[in-house]
Parts: structure tokens; sequence; C-alpha cells
DNA sequence: AGCTATTTATAACA
DNA sequence: TTGTTATAAATAGCT
């Protein structure tokens, strides 16, 4: 080099370091190009300055030497460029699992339907009939709570429809009778809420406005 | 370079091309790792040979300056990976439906055997419990069918026993009166196999003798 | 950026 | 291949 050879080691001055950079990186980049021509190699080179900007040189495609060069070096730079890849890869193996899951659920559901019973051997038919039995009884209890609650409700209904019934006969009954002598009927009990009958109201509204 | 200078075009002499290459690819690397280390550069460097071997430099780990060479060039990695992307949004969707497809199968599946039954309304119970009955009756069927298959079997074993057993004594007596009549036996059909029964295999071996 | 004195790289040859 | 050498090319220190 000029005026005095140098040591390879850091160029501690900035200026004279980023133009040595300079220098020096198209220097190696004509060199790269000589190199690929004389010799019809494919190269690449690639360099971040300090500061984090990239230059780059390739001879054809810098795309295919990194392809070509991630070829030759599979294992990390698939593991590590791509980790896409290695997503992929997993995407595939739970695919695989679920389709299995899949298969066995369907096998499963076709012989619980009476279905593809022509594989079966005697003993598994009787396991397969003892299971099902085991179902229809568990389909029946279900069903016959579901009629039982039902029916429950029911006759509560009609238990508390019977007792509205025999309250407002009741009040009717003590309400003629209150007439009759010439009174004001008061402190009756009421859980009655019916609007249809009109009388029964006007009770609950003078009970009401009662403090 | 010495002795003439030479054009930047294409070596056809091999052995020079590959003393070139040689020279001038040690040459190469000098230079970038003499810039990273001068400038604190991350330098990196890939050639294949018109052969296709590979010779890599790298200041750091070359994956490392790969990587950041990903980073830096997201777009290309992107239209590079851009199918992938693809690919792997065609793959979720497709898991998606599996995932669908084995959630209604194991729904199917719990309430034919009987279970999460208390979300079912009083119709669906009741086409439950008819599949289940269907697929009760489908099963009896079949296993009816591999009992019938196997009586039928074992009454024609039976049969053919039965026959053997006719065939035998009916053997033994003709034999026996033929002896008494001082005549050799001959003529006679022959269904049997059987080894156990030495007169036989002789009545066997002269009517075989015979063509 | 240019210039230029030197160092380095290297083509041809051994 | 490796080494030598004459010379082209690269470049450090300056402007």
């Amino acid at each position: 080099m000029v005026r005095g050879k140098i040591e390879i080691k850091k160029i501690e001055n900035v200026t004279s370091r980023q133009v040595t950079f300079s220098k020096r990186r198209s220097g190696l980049f004509k060199k790269a190009h000589e190199l690929s021509v004389l010799c019809d190699a494919q190269v690449a080179a690639m360099i971040f300055s300090q500061k984090g900007r990239l230059y780059e040189f390739a001879s054809s495609d810098i795309r295919n030497t990194i392809k070509r060069y991630a070829e030759y070096k599979r294992e990390y730079f698939v593991a590590e460029t791509h980790p896409i890849e290695q997503y992929v890869q997993g995407l595939k193996k739970e695919m695989v699992t679920m389709v299995k899951k899949i298969e066995v659920l369907e096998v499963h559901n076709r012989k619980m339907m009476g279905q593809s019973l022509d594989s079966c051997s005697v003993k598994e038919l009787s396991e397969i009939a003892t299971q099902i039995e085991k179902s229809l009884h568990m389909v029946r209890l279900r069903k016959a709570k579901l009629y039982e609650d039902e029916l429950q409700k029911l006759k509560a209904k009609e238990r508390q429809l019977k007792d509205e019934r025999v309250r407002l006969s009741l009040k009717k009954t003590i309400y003629t009778h209150l007439c009759q002598v010439g009174e004001r009927p008061m402190g009756m009990p009421s859980g009655s809420k019916e609007k249809e009958d009109v009388e029964t109201d006007l009770f609950i509204g003078f009970l009401k406005n009662r403090p």
C-alpha cells in the first residue's frame, strides 16, 4: 500500500475507515466480478457496513447463488433462514395426526351406526352390541327424565291452577258475603295476579293503598 | 498483471483457468478478510466453481450474515416464500376443516355412546334412539348371520361325517359279506379319504390299480 | 472526489 | 501443484 504499509486491524479514525471501506469495497467487488468472468464461476458477496448498510455483489442472480448455497447447506439454512419450513413440517405432522384421528372416529362411527360390520368378528360384534345397548339405555333414561320433568312441570302448573281456582272462588264467596253484610272487605291474603277478574284487582288496589 | 495485461473474459485454457481460479479466489477471500477487519464490517462471499464446488468466506458467522441479508431483503424472500405462504394458508384452511370434522364426529360419537345428551331435545333423543335401535338391529343381524354361517358349516360337517360313517359301515358289511362268500371286493364307489381304516385304504388301492 | 508513491496481486513461466 | 518474477492493479495518505 502506498506511503507506508498498514497493519490489518480496525482503523480507528472514522473518516479514514469510511474512505477505506468505500475503496476496498469497490475493489473487492471488482475482483469478484473478474473472478466470475475469467473462471466462469458463480460469485456472490455481501457486505454490511458498520452502520448496517448492505452492499452486495453477485455475478449472476444473487438469489440463484444463495439458493444454490442453501441447497448446499440445507440443514441450517432451512432451519434458520426459513423457519417457515419448519412450521410447515409441524403443520403437516399435525395434519397426519388429524387424518388418523378422523379415520378412527369414522370407523367407530360406522360401526356404531351398524355399517361396515363385515370385518368384525363375533366377539367384536358382541362388544359393539353391548355398547349400543348401553347407549340405548342412556338415551332412554335421558328421554324418560325429560318426560318426567315435563310431567312434573305440568303437575306443578295444574296444582297452581287448582289453587288459584280455589282461592278465587273463596274470594268471591267472601266478597259476596261481605257485600251482603254491608262491610268493606280487608286484610285478605293475596297471591293472585290475574287481571281478568276486575273485582279482585280492585281489592288488591285497596290493600296496596293501605300502608 | 504480470508479463502482459489480460482481458477480462473467460479463460479458455482449462489448466490456466483453474490456476487463476485458485489464486484469485484466495486473493478475493484475503481482501474480504482485510476489509472486514479494517472497516469492522460483516462480509460474506460464496463462490461456486464451474465444477459446482463451493468455496465460502465469512468474516463472522456466515449464517448470521445471510440471515441479516435475508432480513434486509425481505421483499425478495417474501416473493420467494410467497407461494409457500399461500400453501400454508391452504394447509391452515384444511386444518380448520379437519378440526370441525373431528368435532362433528366426536359429538356424534358421544351421542351414539349415550354421552353428552343433556343438550338434546326430546325430538333429538328420539332420533338418536331410533338410529341406535337400527344399529343394534344391524349388529344383531350380522351376528346372527355369522352364527348361522357357523351353524351351516357345522351341519355340513356333521352330514359329511354321517355319510362317512354310513359308507364305512356299508363297506364293512359288504367286505365281510364278500369275505364270507370267498370273493374279492371291487367296483365300490369311494369318497373316503380316512386313513384310520386300513381295510378301506386297501380297497381304494385296489380300485386305483384298476385303470 | 483525485493524485501518486508504494504495496499487493498475479500472469506467465519454471 | 508450488514458487518466482516482472509487471499490472490496488490503494494509503494527501489534497
